[in-house]
DNA sequence: GTATATTGTTAGAACTATCTAACAAAATTG
DNA sequence: CAATTTTGTTAGATAGTTCTAACAATATAC
């Protein structure tokens, strides 16, 4: 069994990957907030423990039993998000710091009762996918609003960024998942949007903002 | 901030406590599942920390600090066995393994919202007290069953044992908190009573079960 | 293609939480 | 109260997770 440690780097592993599975020790230990030595010594724990291939040098990259393992924690943490945002009112900016946590709980009824008492979701409160008993990911394709064009209408689906700030951002212009947002303009200078939605008839939103807000087309 | 370990500590430190605050290295390290010199390097952490006052040979006392400490992780505790059991559909033998767990998740919030949820519960699900939010405990003094006398009518309030093995018994004869209990007779050869309640005419129940069964007198 | 910058590794240390073996103090018992 | 048992301590070790300093390999830039 792994490790609250070692559970943490996997999700960041899972994360980190590239189309090749790999991940870099530098990348690695940015996101984790820790040393290239703590990470060198880390990744030779995961391997002597089967959760990923290591050799000198080369980036890592998860086994199967490594991706499993993280999608799964994954898994927990989203159930537990959509958890303390549906059954237990939390604000959508609230769960992140939670769900780090209870991720690590050891008691499969416990996410399984959860699961069941909100019908199986497949999203959490911030769009990303929740992996499925097995680790499996159902993947789905949005488009950033920063690749739709003026006129379209398209819903809020999901978001590449979750900072709290940014879901605090979302939160002052009402903006939420399963909006309908109408795209009014798009300024070529600095690439920002003009778009309109309910009670908001034309609100501007930067590059950055539109970089972040993932999108369904549906006019 | 107590470790997840000292914090165990802090709870069984807690619970072992006699009248003098008293907890003797034996009897933590038999509670604990360690051996002595872990208890006896582990006390000298606690101390450091402020927990609890340690001098060689002598038992060790918790400070008023180690008090509030330890009676706040078993808030934490006895919410959230609560919440497992109340909001989450769990029965009373399945919840202590879980909140074992997530006793140690700090998160402020999560477990003030769980208490808000279920209306600031006084008891756990087992009968015992959830101490307030500053680490106060409102003590209860029940009798146990076996000091009642025949003819009486209790109610079953809490219970001096709730390991699984006592609550599955418990299950399988219906005896839950809350019911009301006719004392039939006690047999003065080995203190076993027999009591009838709803549904169950007469059903006898050992001394060791009586000695475990905490009731208010009613009549 | 050499110099420089970046990335990765090794060595050595610290801190937490645990163990066993050996010994010492305190309590119990006859 | 002396012998024995129980309780508690010390010493020394291990495993996990982290660090800094120093060095080595690889990648990038000129
Ligand atoms: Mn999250
Ligand atoms: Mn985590
Ligand atoms: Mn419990
Ligand atoms: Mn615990």
């Amino acid at each position: 069994m792994a490790s609250q440690t070692e559970e943490n780097y996997l999700k960041s592993l899972f994360n980190l990957a590239n189309e090749a599975g790999e991940v870099n020790i530098s990348e690695l230990a940015q996101q984790m907030q820790v040393s290239m030595p703590t990470v060198n010594s880390m990744v030779k724990t995961l391997q002597k423990n089967g959760w990923l291939i290591y050799e000198k040098y080369k980036p890592v990259i998860l086994t199967q039993e490594g991706k499993k393992e993280a999608a799964l924690v994954i898994r927990k943490h989203r159930l537990t998000e959509m958890f303390l945002v549906n059954k237990m009112g939390f604000g959508w900016e609230e769960v992140h710091e939670i769900a780090e946590q209870i991720e690590h709980i050891h008691a499969p009824k416990f996410f399984e009762r959860m699961d069941e008492m909100m019908g199986h979701p497949t999203v959490d409160p911030h769009g990303s996918p929740i992996p499925d008993k097995l680790g499996r990911i159902q993947e789905v394709n949005y488009l950033t609003l920063s690749q739709c064009k003026t006129g379209q209408l398209v819903v809020l689906a999901a978001l590449t960024n979750s900072s709290t700030e940014f879901l605090e951002f979302l939160n002052s212009r009402e903006l939420n998942l399963g909006k309908e947002l109408k795209i009014q303009s798009k300024e070529s200078y600095d690439q920002s949007m003009v778009v309109s939605f309910k009670d908001h008839a034309s609100e501007t939103l930067s590059e950055k903002v539109c970089d972040r807000l993932l999108v369904r087309v549906i006019g």
